[in-house]
DNA sequence: ATGGTGGCCCGGCCA
């Protein structure tokens, strides 16, 4: 099984690059974050097409989030829990090929004394409680996508320069070790533990072709799907003009591989 | 390294 993630940064515009993008790399499972669509407008003909069925949950000019899966989508489910979470739309869950899926865009914190920073530490907080009231950790559960934290210091160009800012605080560290506590692996991190490997890179000042990146869209796998992983990459050229021209979003996409 | 680019859709907001 291969599975995959990625921010497209609208799929509106972004429709051309991941097609081509799925017809080259062939994931069973693609996990999407900011589709910037509504559910309406969400391209599911564009997906059958390639083979994948689809689920989305977005309400048009922020956040939304999707799955493609050509084995299966079973008991899709939008949201956490509260009112506040349906209209963010960050989260969006089906079972595929018997494991639990979830694509997941965690909240931009902005900066630490934002209320937008507060919200996404309560957001991951409450994230956790979702996988303690629905999921056993000894069951086949993925959570794929942006977290806008990057878990380590080896996971940004340059510890110095994020001092005090957001994607890199203790705070948000710790809420994304409490995710991981609940029975998840970082598997990305397991075949690369020497780090320096970014999936993101800001569209500004060249950022990308100088090596100024981040590493902040994870692969978290319970235990069952983790002792199987056979292979975790980041593919750097999705971050390029593709050889179609389609233009890239300013992150990549995350594969993975498991024996399942 | 507080500028810069790109997405939304046309005036700023968001990342």
């Amino acid at each position: 099984m291969r599975l995959a993630t990625w921010n497209v940064n609208s799929l509106g515009a972004r429709l051309p690059l991941v097609l081509e993008w799925m017809e080259a790399n062939g994931p069973d499972i693609l996990c999407m974050q900011e589709t910037k669509l509504t559910d309406d407008a969400f391209p599911r003909a564009a997906f059958s097409q390639l083979g994948y069925e689809s689920t989305h949950f977005g309400d048009g000019r922020w956040n939304g989030v999707a799955i493609a899966s050509r084995v299966g989508i079973d008991a899709p489910t939008c949201g956490l829990d509260s009112e506040a979470d349906r209209h963010g739309c960050r989260l969006v869950a089906a079972t595929c090929g018997g494991v639990r899926v979830h694509s997941v865009y965690v909240p931009n914190g902005r900066r630490l004394d934002s209320e937008h920073y507060t919200f996404k530490l309560d957001w991951l907080a409450r994230l956790r409680e979702y996988l303690d009231e629905r999921y056993d950790p000894a069951s086949p559960v993925a959570l794929c996508g942006d977290f806008n934290i990057a878990p380590t210091d080896a996971d940004v160009w340059d510890p110095a320069h994020f001092v005090g800012m957001t994607h890199v605080s203790e705070p948000e560290r710790a809420a994304l070790g409490h995710i991981l506590d609940w029975g998840l692996v970082d598997v990305f991190s397991r075949f690369h533990p020497d780090g320096h490997i970014f999936s993101w890179w800001d569209y500004r000042a060249g950022n990308f072709h100088k090596g100024l990146g981040m590493r902040i869209d994870l692969v978290l796998l319970s235990a069952p799907l983790a002792a199987k992983c056979t292979s975790a990459e980041i593919d750097r050229d999705a971050r390029k003009k593709s050889p179609a021209g389609n233009k890239p979003s300013d992150h990549t996409v995350v594969v993975v591989d498991v024996d399942w």
